[in-house]
DNA sequence: GGGCGGCACGACC
DNA sequence: TTCCAGGTCGTGCCGCCC
């Protein structure tokens, strides 16, 4: 929070720092905003979140002042300039205007916690909050009365309101009815576009016409044809187009709708004095910049100062597209920070299954991996890797995962997260290489890409066949994570038995399945208790076993981990190229000459089993301690470009859709 | 040197 | 007592390639 000026902001210091909790949200109107602004301060003073706030504010302070400092330099020629610029994308905007559309906006009054309500009613007309001490996700109006709202930490939340009752989130019951509102959407709309699980924009122009009535009466109708279904409550806006309808929808709420008719003289009025921060994408920062930088407040005063915006912001495109086509999936936990690489791990292990569930329940695969950290100080970071081919698996997210983390340790973190984009449709791990590697070519064609991509009845026989004893003293486990995540949906199957003495792993093979799976702590009893574990049907926390000779080693037998000379002699114990070419703990082929990817592969074995190791889980593993073998430099971290400079003199907010959005859009 | 892809950052809801 | 999310997307810099 940037120092006080004035000695009385110095008396009341939080009155400088900047949440969104006291921005303006529906049922909100009568909450003491200076209270809970002093209530957040005070929680939130000292901590390291704090600190972290403090140094962002800063830094978009010195953006203002750079950006000032820009507009301070342009000439009375450069505005005049910028002017006519700004006149003409007027004009050109303009001329586009559509006001022959009746779209309709539709929102749930605080959904979730209507939900909760409604299988609960005891929790009726008491301040209610879904979410946990940590973070709340929404609060019913009783709540929002106290300053509770979503994004608020719930500690900060029970401070300001003492009987606040908590209730943990149950995304299955939200899908429910969102799943029922939806069904209403479609009657009216069969292209509606849900923007989340209780937003939705409707066209209802055709409706309207078939029927012979105005957008208000369709949107009474849907309101009520929602409360029908689900006896819950939402809010409507209509109006010509999806950014207007939207605002609409807000003004009304709860259990109300606003109509903005549809001709300019109304659209022009209604924005005049509409402020800025009500415009989608318009959040905390942005608003602060343009109101700082340039005294922007209102929708009118962007139009007014379109110069200002023309010279010193780059053009991007404006409106929502018609059909938003996802570009990424992730997946991130926080947790408490911790430096212990085990967890760490294990962390991302969890985080790997959990979106390579996700991906495949809806058939994507992806080609750059994304690993974003936060510091125990709150401190993001992100590190990318693109890949030469798509991946959906949780092995092979989490081989480069793995990698990416690898290269950041030691590091003590709060939060891991892992996102995948460049999607492909059909995420069933065969998709073609599009940059034609041959790594690819080779598993893809012929039999032995049968072998991979199958994996169940081909590499999971070929596997057991060959190299397999199922023996409790000698044994192998194998994270055969393909079975589980390309195979089945349900994923019980995928833990089909499961045994560990004396921490000896056992591995089960009904024929065409294979699984690792064992308990040897407190913790797996745990995790296999946890719901969302049981989701995950892989573990790659367990201690993993390489029993060298229980191998086949033939001719093979020296050609181990790859080319890298620290391959010790215990990897050639516990890792080889079987028949010069598959590896022998998950059967993957990779020829002698594929050097890199060797390296690549067992780089992501030893990262596993450094891991496992470390869980100090499985002495008999722990004392089988691999050298690390060296993080290829160019990898990663050895090509990673120069961290951003803060506050580039570049043309870097991206705020020149407001200046458009505010002519095309209203 | 222009185009383009990869990557990091951060804005927004 | 507890002590600040998760998911997605846009933008710009940088380096590689033609």
């Amino acid at each position: 929070m940037a120092k006080s000026d004035t000695a009385g902001e110095a008396a009341r210091p939080w009155q400088s720092y900047h949440t969104v909790y006291t921005n303006a949200k529906a049922g909100m109107d009568g909450v003491d905003k200076e209270k809970v602004q002093r209530i957040v301060y005070e929680m939130s003073k000292g901590s390291k979140y704090f600190e972290n706030e403090e140094r962002k504010e800063a830094f978009i302070k010195q953006k203002i002042d750079n950006m000032r400092s820009r507009c301070a330099k342009l000439t009375g020629a450069d505005i005049s300039h910028y002017q006519k610029v700004a006149d003409k994308r007027i004009l050109e905007l303009e001329a586009t205007r559509d006001l022959s559309r009746i779209w309709i906006h539709v929102d749930m009054d605080a959904f979730y916690a209507a939900v909760e309500t409604l299988s609960n009613p005891s929790l009726k007309g008491k301040p209610m909050a879904v979410g946990s001490m940590s973070m709340i996700s929404t609060a019913n109006y009783e709540a929002r009365k106290f300053g509770v709202r979503a994004a608020m930490p719930g500690f900060i939340a029970r401070k300001l309101c003492p009987e606040l009752i908590f209730v943990p989130t149950d995304f299955k019951k939200y899908n429910y009815y969102s799943d029922l509102t939806r069904k209403v959407f479609q009657k009216y709309d069969p292209n509606f576009m849900a923007a989340s699980l209780d937003e939705a924009y409707l066209d209802a122009t055709e409706v309207c016409k078939e029927r012979g009535v105005i957008g208000e009466e369709v949107a009474e109708e849907i309101r009520a044809h929602v409360n029908k279904e689900t006896g819950l409550t939402c809010s409507a806006g209509v109006a010509p187009n999806r950014l207007l309808a939207k605002v609409c929808s807000d003004i009304n709420k709860p259990n109300g709708q606003f109509v903005l008719p549809n001709n300019r003289l109304a659209v022009m009025t209604f924005i005049s004095s509409l402020p800025i921060r009500k415009i989608g994408g318009i959040g905390k920062v942005t608003e602060h910049v343009l109101r700082d930088a340039f005294g922007i407040k209102t929708c009118e005063d962007m139009i007014q100062k379109g110069s200002y915006i023309c010279a010193l912001f780059s053009s991007s495109t404006a409106d929502t597209p018609e059909v938003r086509l996802r570009k990424s999936i992730s997946n991130e936990r926080t947790f408490s920070a911790t430096g212990n690489k085990t967890f760490l791990y294990r962390k991302l292990g969890d985080i790997a299954d959990m979106l390579s569930t996700d991906m495949q329940k809806e058939g994507l695969c992806g080609r750059t991996l994304t690993l974003k950290l936060k510091t125990a100080s709150f401190e993001v970071r992100t590190r990318a890797v693109t890949l030469p081919k798509y991946i959906s698996s949780s092995e092979e997210i989490l081989k480069h995962a793995s990698k990416l983390l690898k290269a950041e340790l030691p590091v003590s973190l709060r939060l891991i997260g892992l996102r995948v984009s460049h999607l492909n449709e059909n995420g069933n791990g065969a998709q073609p290489d599009p940059t034609q590697k041959t790594l690819t070519n080779f598993i893809v064609s012929g039999d032995a890409s049968k072998k991979v991509m199958d994996n169940h009845s081909s590499l999971g026989a070929v596997i057991s066949d060959c190299y397999f004893i199922n023996d409790d003293e000698t044994s192998i486990s194998i994270g055969s994570h393909d079975t589980c995540s390309s195979n089945h949906r349900d994923p019980l199957d995928c833990i089909h038995s499961s045994k560990l003495e004396d921490s000896n792993s056992t591995f089960s093979s009904d024929g065409d399945h294979m699984e690792k799976f064992q308990k040897t702590t407190s913790e797996n009893e745990e995790k296999t208790q946890d719901g969302v574990a049981q989701l995950l049907g892989a573990d790659y926390s367990l201690p993993v076993q390489f029993e060298g000779s229980c191998l086949d080693r033939s001719e093979s037998e020296t050609d181990v981990m790859g080319s890298n000379a620290a391959s010790s002699s215990h990897q050639g114990e516990l890792f080889s190229w079987l028949n010069g070419y598959m590896c022998s703990i998950c059967g993957m082929e990779l020829p002698p000459n594929f050097v890199e990817e060797r390296q690549e592969h067992s780089d992501f074995h030893l990262a596993k089993q450094l891991q496992e190791e470390e869980s100090g889980t499985d002495l008999r593993t722990s004392m089988l301690r691999p050298r690390i073998v060296q993080k290829d430099p160019n990898a990663s971290q050895g090509k990673r470009k120069k961290q951003k400079l803060s506050l580039k003199e570049g043309k870097h907010v991206p705020i020149d859709l407001f200046f458009v959005k505010s002519s095309q859009n209203f």
